[in-house]
DNA sequence: CTCTCGATTAAACAGTTGTTTAATACGACT
DNA sequence: AGTCGTATTAAACAACTGTTTAATCGAGAG
């Protein structure tokens, strides 16, 4: 028998969009073999039991996880407004559309937000790499030395508004008429958004720094009387 | 019997930190009434059901958190930037705590990531009235008028940066070095830089948009060639 | 006292869960 | 043919779920 049909395989398969969906606790196995076409004993057979399935799943989709929207490679005249327009459209690409989001990246989406010891591993290979790149993109922004702290508040605004598309994407809709949704989830509205508001305020920073201070000032005094 | 010691008010009081700790589905019934010391009778007797006891617990999550943290009144005279930052220091206060997250907070960033029945009330009578008074201040800190789908999106910008330290806590957490890791979530850190950032970009917006245009033209040659 | 009625209780209910069992089917080998 | 070992099956299992039931309690009213 073909071993991409064999019955483990199906089950695998199969396992991977429903934990994706409805995580551990919610699947079924039930649900899982049905929808792999195999007798209900199948996942204690091969697996021994439904946490070591889970267990091989989440494996199968870090090995699956298919670089869909690699980085373009960016020549050097590119622009840093340029490359920070694709960065961010790259990022909303991956994570903002969800009926396009593949299982595997659900899969490893649903243990990110509650983040146990495998997630280090995901982090150092996946995510770091991400914010280090978006990072040196801003430092070619800023026509001055930022902070450690700086530069890395100012990716993680970036990053923020990206996601927010995603975690809040419920409440999102719920909170725009419905008539105009698409029109705030729309990949090109949002990417030149965030692009702009971005460039805007790392451009305007510098300025509005030596402002505040006073602003500050003012703040105090008026909790002052 | 005194009110708060009702037994329809222990269920209550039990069921918030267990449905914000396990989420709907996985809490059970039997646990709740266990912590509260009641009858396992007691919750369909008084709520109805289970869900309806969840509701009955997000709502009061929210009076809770929204008593806690309420919003300054502010004079005619406050200025703009005083009040973004601190409403952007409200919502951080509200939202993002490092160690210990009240079950409130873990109760409503529950509804946020998966909106459940309870949301669209949470959402009418919490979020949205909390957006609004956001994009008034928004509209203060500019000098044009802005379309809808503008202010939204920079209402937006702005919520999705406060969310992100809470969402992504666990991911910031592993991707800084320990060391500092108080350094980035300090309240006053984090209220100064995203009140800053986006006073900068809102401030810095409008030149940007004509910019950008250009800047757009430019990646479309980039591409073609 | 008795009566009443909401509050509380233990028990039962019906449904779903993950897992196990025992029987059967099937193919490879001698 | 018969035998062995694996794969597959339907059924049963035990534990747990939310909910319902019917009995009991307990305090206030007549």
């Amino acid at each position: 028998m073909n071993r991409d049909e064999s019955t483990k395989n199906r089950v695998l398969l199969a396992a991977g969009p429903i934990f994706a969906r409805k995580g551990f606790a919610q699947a079924t196995v039930r649900e899982i073999c049905d929808a792999a076409n195999v007798n209900l004993a199948s996942i204690n057979y091969y697996f021994g039991d439904k946490q070591r399935l889970y267990i091989e799943t989440v494996i199968l989709a870090r090995e699956q996880r298919a670089e869909q929207f690699p980085f373009p490679s960016w020549s050097d005249e590119t622009l840093p407004e340029v490359k920070l327009k694709e960065f961010v459209g790259l990022m909303l690409r991956r994570v903002v559309v969800m009926q396009t989001v593949p299982w595997q990246v659900g899969l490893l989406m649903r243990e990110i937000l509650k983040p146990t010891e495998a997630c280090q591993q995901l982090v150092e290979e996946y995510f770091r790499p991400i914010f280090e790149r978006l990072l040196r993109i801003v430092d070619e922004l800023v026509d001055r030395p930022l902070t450690t702290l700086q530069r890395t508040q100012i990716g993680f605004s970036i990053i923020g508004q990206c996601l927010h598309y995603r975690f809040s994407a419920g409440v999102i809709s719920m909170m725009v008429e419905e008539k105009r949704r698409q029109e705030y989830f729309d990949l090109e509205n949002l990417t030149n958004h965030i692009t702009e508001f971005s460039i805007a305020a790392i451009r305007n920073l510098h300025d509005i720094e030596a402002a505040q201070a006073e602003t500050t000032a003012v703040s105090a005094r008026e909790t002052d009387k």
